[in-house]
DNA sequence: TTGTATGCGTTATCAG
DNA sequence: CTGATAACGCATACAA
């Protein structure tokens, strides 16, 4: 079924049925009625690839998303459908693999379905100044920002301070006592990540606050394909048998958070009484954990709704925006005080 | 940039340059090279809007999911990446929102993108025989089926028996002493969905026990666009408010089962010594809880690989499948029999 | 081995 | 108000 089926069905000529299905131009009633009906007797559908060749600009939007099973996401991606959806614009949500180029498949769609704007939410901080050229629409980036070295005004950004915030997690569990805290890596990798950029933060933690760091104390993951849940699981029982007097554990994500907690009360101990554990992000799962856990609480709401201000912003001409946004140490049961009175 | 510009910049035809690019048909080393640089000099990329429009079959597959933020999804997403992938087919994972038409976009996708091949993931039991026809493409149902009315030779499912497994959920918590069992809902719909029949399922056996039905005794979602946890959280709230009595709660999936759970606690009430919770899924999220949750257990992993199984079948020819699973009922901790001795 | 020409389904321009 | 017709970027049969 193509255009120009349904023209000879409806008798009319090729262009009347664009401007039908379009409503560009004028159509007069009559031959309105007998195109419709043909579209709806025939079950037409409008190619879209066709017609992306022939327009140039759209007002498709596209958010990226590097793991979408990544619950800390959810939220946002909820958000973000509901606000785009609001201005009328149709949104398409892209699942990007771990093993793929975020980047690379952005300036494909971008291409390909004219979009005029894209979202990248997660991925790394090395996009290049040569990439968001090519890209060559407003792109917000959701979570990262790219390097210092990259021209600001080719791209916005809505992020945290992850190195900073690793180390307010860190510093919360020295307040209450501990000196023996673990690290939990989700899967450490050599290109810089939010991940790393906490790790730095927890390390910066020890060592203002005079611990030395002992290696033994940090886990990372071996398999990259496991589940977070039982990352956290299973390196809290590594960390368990080689860390006897391990009294506190930050894992660099809620859900390594949880798997925790749960190889903790497996192991027999209790949290927070026999361990304390953080988490990071904020997720809600966090908060409906027993006890609810501790975390560094990242404004997800705040940040999505910034990012599509300043995506729409930007589509209308406006500059570039790069916010940084502050988290919220939500204290909630899973650490415990273990200063001596 | 287009292949007529890099035709021109390297010096050769535009036919050499697709040629290069899909190796289809003979290129001498030379003239291939000089393409190649031509092609990463100015960082030429293909259109596929362009090429989708000529050619009339790809190795395309969508994977259609309603409500991506579903955590039950999760697994199952994960096992259908990588079985596509390992087979050489690209994948596009495409999440419909619960206000669209999943078959609507199914057909859209089918068409623009040339797809081989289309699983639906979630979504109802509404699909009518005339949609399968446009479709035209093989199809795999995933967590649910087609009316009985459509002809069975037009797709394949893979799902369970949501009603019979609702029924032993419900009779999993009678068999332990149970007569005041609550249920919860998401949001009820009017079309049929898994949800719609794991109710009827808690009916049928709450009647063949003998166990009278108590309409307070079943909660359900008011504002669908809470997160699953938080309507599990307000809605056991209510069912305890107003039946002090209720000894037990059926949830219809996991996520309701941790926030019902979550809220039982914050009552002060403890799982399962004074009221127990079975969910239905089995996500992880349950079972690292603590207690782990006691829950009806989908084969994910073993439904998400007949699924490509027989999707992959399909392309190559073979006939239609329709397969049901059985759950596994896990008992790990947040039921407690209570059973005079 | 290479280049030219045609058409995929649309939209948009421009005469009627 | 309506209908030819020329692109859009690419793949491919066919000619060279």
């Amino acid at each position: 079924m193509t255009i120009k089926d349904i023209a000879q069905a409806a008798g009319v000529g090729i262009s009347t049925v664009s401007r039908v299905i379009n409503n560009s131009g004028p159509v007069s009633e009559k031959t309105r009625k007998k195109v419709m009906s043909a579209i709806s007797e025939h079950n037409f559908i409008p190619n879209n690839s066709a017609r992306n060749l022939k327009i140039s600009q759209s007002k498709n939007i596209a958010l990226m998303v590097k793991g979408i099973t990544n619950p800390f996401f959810n939220k946002m991606i909820r958000i973000i459908e509901r606000e785009v959806a609001l201005r009328g614009y149709p949104l398409l949500i892209q699942n990007v693999d771990y093993s793929v180029n975020e980047m690379d498949v952005a300036i494909q769609e971008a291409q390909d379905r004219n979009l005029c704007g894209v979202i990248m939410m997660g991925g790394s901080f090395t996009y290049t100044e040569e990439r968001f050229r090519q890209l060559s629409i407003p792109c917000v980036l959701l979570t990262v920002k790219a390097d210092k070295s990259v021209d600001p005004s080719l791209y916005s950004s809505v992020c945290i301070d992850d190195e900073k915030e690793g180390y307010r997690a860190t510093e919360y569990l020295i307040s209450l006592g501990h000196k023996r805290i673990g690290f939990i890596h989700h899967s450490p990798s050599d290109i810089p990540t939010p991940s790393s950029l906490r790790y730095k933060g927890y390390l910066r933690a020890l060592e203002e606050h005079g611990i030395a760091f002992d290696p033994s104390l940090v886990a990372s993951n071996p398999a990259a394909d496991a589940s977070g849940f039982d990352v956290g699981f299973q390196l809290m029982k590594q960390l368990h048998a080689r860390n006897r007097d391990m009294t506190a554990v930050f894992a660099h994500a809620d859900i390594l958070a949880i798997g925790a907690a749960k190889a903790a009360f497996v192991l027999g101990l209790d949290v927070p009484n026999d361990i304390s554990i953080v988490g990071f992000d904020g997720i809600e799962m966090a908060e409906y954990y027993h006890p609810s856990i501790d975390t560094i609480h990242q404004p997800a709401q705040q940040m999505a709704l910034s990012c599509i201000e300043t995506l729409f912003d930007m589509i209308q001409g406006g500059k570039s925006q790069h916010m940084t946004y502050n988290c919220v140490l939500l204290k909630r049961g899973s650490c415990k005080n273990i200063n001596t009175v």
